[in-house]
DNA sequence: GCCATTACGCTACGACTCGTAGCGAAAGCT
DNA sequence: AGCTTTCGCTACGAGTCGTAGCGTAATGGC
């Protein structure tokens, strides 16, 4: 979250924890009917049951709440051992779509990308609470499909973390880009297809079904 | 653009077309002064030397106008041919990445994105005046490289029309991935990667370089 | 040359949102 | 008790929005 655990601070009234849960709530709801560019804070505060000064002593704007908001949907991403590596490639990729295909995700996570343009720190804030959760699947799947022999181990370590960047960077792209720019959803039968271009490349997927 | 050619209307003064390039420009540079949620309208069209209603007479809204502003980046695409699937690849996805590296287009172009979730319109907009127009190199692409057999021909039309449709969204989607969500540079190393990935898929990636 | 038509610049306007300040009351700690 | 911090509420100036109204400019048709 913001600023959680206050550490030098123990003592006066302790800030409303069902608060922070009921404003992060509202501010999904509210994306999912306003979308971004109409999602107003005063509005955020009245959904949520509380004063609009409350809600500016604990987020600096509307970018860090959508954030925060935003960030909570990505808590229920899980890697669980299907056998190999296509089908946890697959495991992962639909659960990422379910995720994106929600409206307030969706708009929600654009808008603040596109924001983060223009301010390292809200970057930042993404890339530590949304970003980084996912990229540990991937290290997860790569450790795995290791231990199975279907990816060598790695040599140079540096090498190996470039390779793990591209990998995430092309799925998380692949699936966004899929979902929102073009507009269809990411599907078990893209998914599938998807799976089998990352893994054997442009040749295989055309080569053969 | 928006409602170019009247077509039924020949009678009356015409709209200027240096106010539209004028209008154009200066939304491409108050979004990179300004960035998408702080441009207003007016900011706009006292930097263009036109007046407010001017700009309200020709587009809906500040969505409609990103678009067309962002879009006329995307012009300069093209794909020389480089003698190679691989180099042709490469050649297009630094032609994007650049462009996508301009503040004016990666902060635009992905708050019109966020915006189109709730907005059939304007996805479309987006999709004809700036997707489309990618989509053909694709094609051309795989024209080429089947040409010289280093793709086989398409058996399936529509099997092939997925395959385009799959290439794009990981093409395009990786690029802004890169650029927007992880904050780096798609520079020529990284091309270089992600192009062996997509030509030779996760086994000859790892496998050796 | 005159007229109908359309676009333009300018001003002004109500409605709305923003973010903050100030206040008294509430809820914790010692 | 007393101290500290948060909360809800109200009110406020500043800024933006999108539109209406008016007089003027630039076309084409007659």
């Amino acid at each position: 979250m913001q600023s959680r655990t206050p550490a030098t601070r123990a003592s006066g009234r302790p800030r409303s924890a069902e608060a922070d849960a009921a404003i992060l709530a509202a501010t999904r709801e509210a994306l999912v009917e306003q979308g971004w560019s109409k999602l107003t804070l005063g509005d955020v505060a009245t959904r949520a049951g509380v004063a609009k000064t409350t809600l500016y002593r604990r987020w600096a704007g509307k970018n860090e709440l959508v954030v925060d908001a935003v960030a909570e949907l990505f808590d229920e991403l899980v890697l669980p051992d299907r056998g190999s590596l296509a089908a946890d490639i697959e495991g992962v990729v639909l659960q990422f779509a379910a995720i994106l295909a929600r409206p307030e995700a969706a708009s929600g996570l654009m808008a603040v990308v596109a924001e983060s343009t223009r301010d390292d720190a809200l970057r930042e804030r993404i890339r530590s609470s949304v970003v980084e959760r996912q990229k540990r699947l991937v290290l997860e799947g790569r450790s795995r499909a290791q231990g199975r022999g279907e990816l060598p181990p790695e040599t140079d370590p540096e090498e190996a973390a470039r390779t793990v960047d591209l990998i995430f960077d092309v799925v998380a792209g692949a699936v966004v880009h899929r979902t929102l720019v073009s507009g269809h959803a990411a599907d078990q039968d893209w998914v599938r297809d998807f799976t089998a271009l990352l893994l054997g490349g442009l040749g295989a997927e055309t080569r053969q079904p």
